[in-house]
DNA sequence: GATGAATGAGCTTTCATTCAT
DNA sequence: AATGAATGAAAGCTCATTCAT
C-alpha cells in the first residue's frame, strides 16, 4: 500500500477503491462498511472526505469520465486531421469501455440515479461529458464538411446522434452480454454513417472500403 | 374502489399503478406501501399477486415492452412494403417512447437493475424485445438488399446497430433533459443511415430529399 | 377421505390434522394455511370451528391428553392388583410417548405455552391429566402401603413425584435425541423406586430381580 | 446509563437485559426493541453483539447453565466425600431453580426451541450441561457403589436417570404453579432413590431416617 | 485526522383473522 | 356451511451517518 501523503492522494485513494466496491456489488448492494474495509480505513474516515455516499459515487463516476476525457483530449491531439480525430475519439471510447467492461454496469446504474436523485450535480456532470464531446463532434464534423469530404449536414444535430449512438451500441453491448466485439461494431458503425456522409468526392476514396466493411458486420 | 372481476384484471390493475409509482419515484424509493396506497388496496394484497417487490417490477417492465411489441407487430402488419415497415417500427419506437416520457427513466433503472440481479428473468425479457425487434430488423433489412435499394450488408450486424442505436437516442434524450424533439432525432438518423446503405438506384430516388434531411438537422 | 358427516366428526378431522402439521412443523412454525391445505379444506373453515389458532392449539393437546388418559383407564381397569395397575400406568406412558415419538416436541411447546398464555385453560388442561395421574399413583401408592408391600410413605408427595419422574424421563429421551429406549429407562426407574419402598416383606420376594435391573441399566 | 468498559462486558450486560424481557415476556412475545429499551441502548446496537434474536437466546441460556455449572463445580469441590457431593449437586439445582423461579418458563421454551431450530448449537448446549452433569454423577455414583453404601447400579444409566428425575422435579413444580417447595421435594427424591441404592451396610446406617422422609412427603 | 461503536428510521414481507359471497 | 381474497399490524434486521475519543 503506497504511503497516503496528502488530502487529495487520500481522497482520490478512496475513489479508487470505491469504484472496484461500486463496480463489483453495483451501488444499492454495496456497503460503506465494504468500501472502507477494501480501502483499508475506517468507516467514519470516508465521511472525513465525501458527506454522503451518493457523493462518493459522482466522485467516481467524475473520476472515470475525467480520465476519458482527458484520453480523449490527448488521443485527439495526437492526431493530425480531421478524418484521423473522429477515428480517434471512436478509438477511445472503444479502449476505454473495454478496458472498463466490469464496471460497465455501474454506468447504467449511474446514469439511472441521475434522473431519480435531487442533486444535481449528477446530471450536470453527465451533461459536461457530453457537452465536451458533441462541441469536439460537431467541429470536426463541420471540418470534414467544410473540407468538401462530408455532405451539407447539421453538425449539431449530427453530433448529438454520434454520441447517442455510441452510447446505443455500449449499451447494446452490456445489456447483450459483451457477446460481439465492441471495436468492431464501432468501426461499422461509422462505415454505415461514412458512407451517408461522403460526397461524391469523399465517396470516389472511400466507398470501396466502407461497403466492404458492411458486407462483413460484426 | 373499482369492481374486479378477475384475477388477471387485479393483477393487471396492480401492475398499472405500481407502474405509475415506480415511474413517479422510481424502483429504489418506491415502497410497497405507496404502491398499495395508490391502487388502493391493502399492502397485503400485492403479495396476493406478486411474490416480492422486484417480481412487481419485472411485471411492470413486461407489461410496457408487450405492449411497445404489439404496438410495433400491428403497424409493421398494416404495412405493406419493407420501406415503410421500416418506418412502422420507427413510428412506434417514437410514439412508445414519447407517450411514456414520465416513465423513460424507469427503463434505466430497470436495465441497470437486470444486470445487478441473480435472477436471470430481468436480461432474459431484455433478450426477448431486443431478439423481436433484431429478426424484425433483419429480416426487413435482407429485403431492401434483395430489392436493390440497400447496398449489400451484414444485416444481422446492422439489425443489432440499428436498436442499439434508437436506444442510444432515446438515452441521450432522457439524459440530456428531452430538449429535442424525438421523432426528428429519429429520421435523421434514418436519413444518415439511408444515405449509407442506398445502392446507386435508389440513391437516384431518394438521395435529394435525403440529404435536405441532413441539413436541417433535428 | 372419510365423508364427515356430522360437526364434530369434522372438528376432529381437524384436529387430526393440525396435529400431524403442528408436530411436524412445531406450533409457530405452523400456519393456518398449512393445515387447512393438510385437512383439505379452506382456510376460513377452520375459523368455523376454532377461534383461533391457539384454541385449536389446545384441542390438538386435549385430544392427545384424552387418550392417553383413556389408554391408562383402559389398562388399569384390566390389570387385577395393584402392583399390576402401576405397571399398566407405567406402560401406558411408554407406549404412548414411544408411539408419538414424532409429536413429543409438541408437547415440550405446549407446555412453555401454557405458562405463557392469558389463556388459563392451558395450564388447567395440564393439571387436569396430572389429577387424574396423581390421584390414580395415589390411590395404588396407598393399597400398596396397605398390602404391606410398600414403607409408610406420603402417598401423595410420592405419586406426584412419580409423575415429575415420568415427564423428565421423557424430557431426558427427546432432548437427547431418543437414543436410549424408553421402556427401558422407564423399567429401571420402576427398580430404583421399588428397591427402596420395599418393605422387608416385599424385599423378600422381590429384592433379586430389581437388582439385577439395577446392574444392567438401560 | 452505566458505563461500559469493554466489549464482553457490554455484551453480558446486554445478555443480562435480554435474560430479565424474555424471563418476563417469553422469547417470542419478546421484542428486540422491548430488549433494547431496557438495556437503554439502540435496537441496532444489540445487533453489533449478536447476530440475530436466536444468537441472543442462546446466549442467554449459556449464560444461565454456564453459572449453574459454576456453581455446582464450586460445591461439589467443597463438598470432601462422595455423599456430600452428591447432596452438593441436589443443592445446587435446588438454589439454581428457585432463585430463577421467574425465569424457569423460559427454560422450558429454549428446550421446545431447540427441538425445532435448525441451528444445532442449542441441542449442542443442552447436551454440554447433560453430559456435564452426567459424568459427574457417574463418578459419584460408582464411588458410592465401590466405597459399599450403594448397590451394583449401572452407574451411567443411574446417573442420567437422575438428571432426568431433576427436571421432571422441576417441570412438575414450574407447571404445578410452584405450589410446593422445591427443595424438599428434591430432599424426597433422594430418599427414596437412596433407599432403593442402598446396600445391607448403608441400610443400617441411614434407613430410618431416610424412611421418615418418606412418610412426611414435601 | 482517524476511528468504529452506537444509533434508529425505515423497509419488505408474513400471516392470523375477517367477511362478503 | 364453506370459502379464500383481502387486510394491516407487526417485527426482525440493515446500514448510512454521527460523534466521542
Amino acid at each position: 500500500m503506497p504511503l497516503i501523503v496528502d488530502r487529495s492522494a487520500k481522497r482520490a485513494d478512496i475513489i479508487q477503491h470505491a469504484a472496484e466496491v461500486f463496480s463489483r456489488t453495483g451501488y444499492h448492494e454495496s456497503k460503506m462498511q465494504d468500501i472502507a474495509t477494501h480501502a483499508e480505513i475506517g468507516k467514519g474516515t470516508i465521511y472525513e472526505y465525501f458527506r454522503t455516499k451518493e457523493e462518493l459515487f459522482l466522485a467516481v463516476y467524475d473520476s472515470w469520465m475525467t480520465s476519458f476525457e482527458d484520453l480523449v483530449k490527448m488521443r485527439v491531439e495526437a492526431a493530425t486531421d480531421a478524418m484521423s480525430k473522429v477515428d480517434a475519439i471512436r478509438d477511445s471510447a472503444v479502449e476505454f469501455y473495454s478496458s472498463r467492461a466490469e464496471q460497465a454496469p455501474l454506468l447504467l446504474e449511474f446514469w439511472a440515479h441521475a434522473l431519480r436523485t435531487d442533486n444535481p450535480k449528477f446530471l450536470e456532470r453527465i451533461q459536461s461529458t457530453r457537452s465536451f464531446l458533441n462541441d469536439l463532434g460537431k467541429g470536426l464534423t463541420q471540418q470534414l464538411v467544410d473540407a468538401g469530404w462530408f455532405t451539407a449536414v447539421d453538425a449539431e444535430a449530427f453530433a448529438l446522434l454520434e454520441s447517442g449512438m455510441s452510447d446505443g451500441i455500449f449499451l447494446a453491448w452490456v445489456l447483450g452480454g459483451r457477446t460481439f466485439p465492441l471495436d468492431k461494431a464501432y468501426t461499422f458503425r461509422q462505415s454505415v454513417i461514412g458512407l451517408g456522409l461522403l460526397t461524391p468526392m469523399g465517396r470516389t476514396v472511400l466507398e470501396e472500403r466502407l461497403r466492404l466493411k458492411l458486407k462483413k458486420g460484426f
